[in-house]
DNA sequence: CATAATGTCGCAAAATGTTGCAAAAAGACG
DNA sequence: CGTCTTTTTGCAACATTTTGCGACATTATG
């Protein structure tokens, strides 16, 4: 990879995650801290980027302007998002929800993964389709407002017809009880065909959402092949669910 | 290889790739780097592309390019995409094309304005998406990464199955000859059954685009009920259009 | 304050560039 | 056709840039 191409990529990613960590640049690019650690310094030296310890951060922090636009919650997302990546392989065809977390993943995507992408969430097509190697087919539909995923019997039909490789949800809420649940009735019928039309159902939750619940039944445990959120495996709050027989990742 | 020849070469590896190495490129077209180093020397010089250390980068590495967000001929598509929303009455439900015209309308929307939008491109679509009072659907399909916007059967079907007020397409060429032309068969396929799916049908097009065509036919001239350029309808340029019962904004 | 992670500095190897030059190729012209 | 000029190309010597490494300093963190 040449110089120029890598401190584009060192910003691309700083706007995307308005943060990066020498350490996971070097890895993600495969050269060594040092050469990324100059990167950075000429980066911060031509004012394009804030050089900190152990990585950058984008030029939007120097400002006083803490009127965030930061998902709450993102350094645990991006958690997440990387663990949820490691299960898409070369050429999977692959079904994504809605929800911060999945933007995070969709923004996380590493650049040579090769895929098709499909997904009815406005925000998340957006950073597939700027995605060199990823292919990006839409769910179309009528947009909700609130979700910024289209919603309604076009798209419930259109996600029937599918039957895909893997499916990454975002989830709002589970617990032993309920299993997955939702408060948005629209997005629950939308995640419930989506689930059905998979191979393996992947579920992604930040840790506060565990033991939680909400009014609108998704599904029971037993249908999610994997859960991953941003703790240990092995964490103790996540004791119970290992017994469901749910991957823990 | 000629000398020509071979920079037309790298030229074209450029733009697929959006970088060339020269010891690629040397081994590929078998002359010394040198040469290669000479070409990319003056590649450089008239300003088609950006030479680095190992090699040269595609133009739209250029921070120039990439810090100014401005697409060209914005003024005058500002212009076009008012005199546009003059034409959208309240709760008209309205099928949008993609194009850098067409975002300029979607961004330039008043706030007040309710009405439906169908669309399948991308960027238009998060546009509507961001209006408060804009109901948005979406045409379902695969991206197609050059134009950003969904094509394919599906998205023909689906336009074909709908009847909307007002079609309003951004154009790639059009003459009195051919009528409306474009360079993207899928793109030209979506466009004709958008016409045939709306009771009026407006066509937005900078003035530099008048007189000339493009190899993939859409409609002849009468198919338009308005056509709309940055020019004043009485300009001289535009006097063989007004004799066809198009009519001029 | 101890420990691990990160950063800095100088250095050397490798890759890439530059320059001047001469041979080969192509073109110009009587 | 032969001679002259110009352009193009590759080579060799030398300069520069880039990169990774190791020794040592600094910072973060519990």
């Amino acid at each position: 990879m040449l110089k120029r191409e890598r401190q584009a990529y060192i910003l691309h990613q700083l706007n995307l995650h308005n943060k990066v960590l020498s350490s996971r640049l070097s890895e993600a690019i495969n050269v060594s801290e040092d050469t990324i650690r100059r990167d950075l310094q000429e980066l911060a030296d031509s004012g394009r980027a804030i050089k900190v310890h152990g990585g950058a951060l984008s030029l939007s922090f120097s400002e006083f302007n803490i009127h965030n636009n930061n998902v709450y919650g993102k350094d645990e997302k991006q958690i997440i998002a990387r663990k949820a990546i490691s299960l898409i392989k070369e050429n999977m065809v692959v079904l994504t929800s809605g929800g911060t977390t999945i933007n995070e993943l969709a923004r996380s995507l590493p650049r040579e993964l090769k895929a098709t992408f499909i997904s009815g969430s406005i925000p998340a097509i957006l950073e597939y389709s700027n995605h060199p190697n990823i292919d990006v087919i839409v769910i179309g539909d009528k947009i909700s407002k609130n979700s910024r995923i289209t919603i309604g019997a076009d798209a419930i039909a259109k996600i029937k017809s599918l039957k895909v490789d893997l499916c990454i949800l975002g989830i709002n809420a589970l617990d032993i009880e309920h299993g997955i649940t939702d408060s948005d009735w629209d997005v629950a019928q939308l995640k419930k065909v989506m689930i059905e039309s998979s191979q393996k159902v992947v579920a992604l939750a930040i840790s506060e959402k565990i033991d939680t619940y909400q009014p609108i039944h998704i599904c029971p445990l037993r249908n999610i092949d994997y859960l991953i959120t941003e703790l240990n495996p092995d964490d103790e709050r996540l004791a119970f669910y290992k017994k469901t027989g749910v991957q823990l990742i």
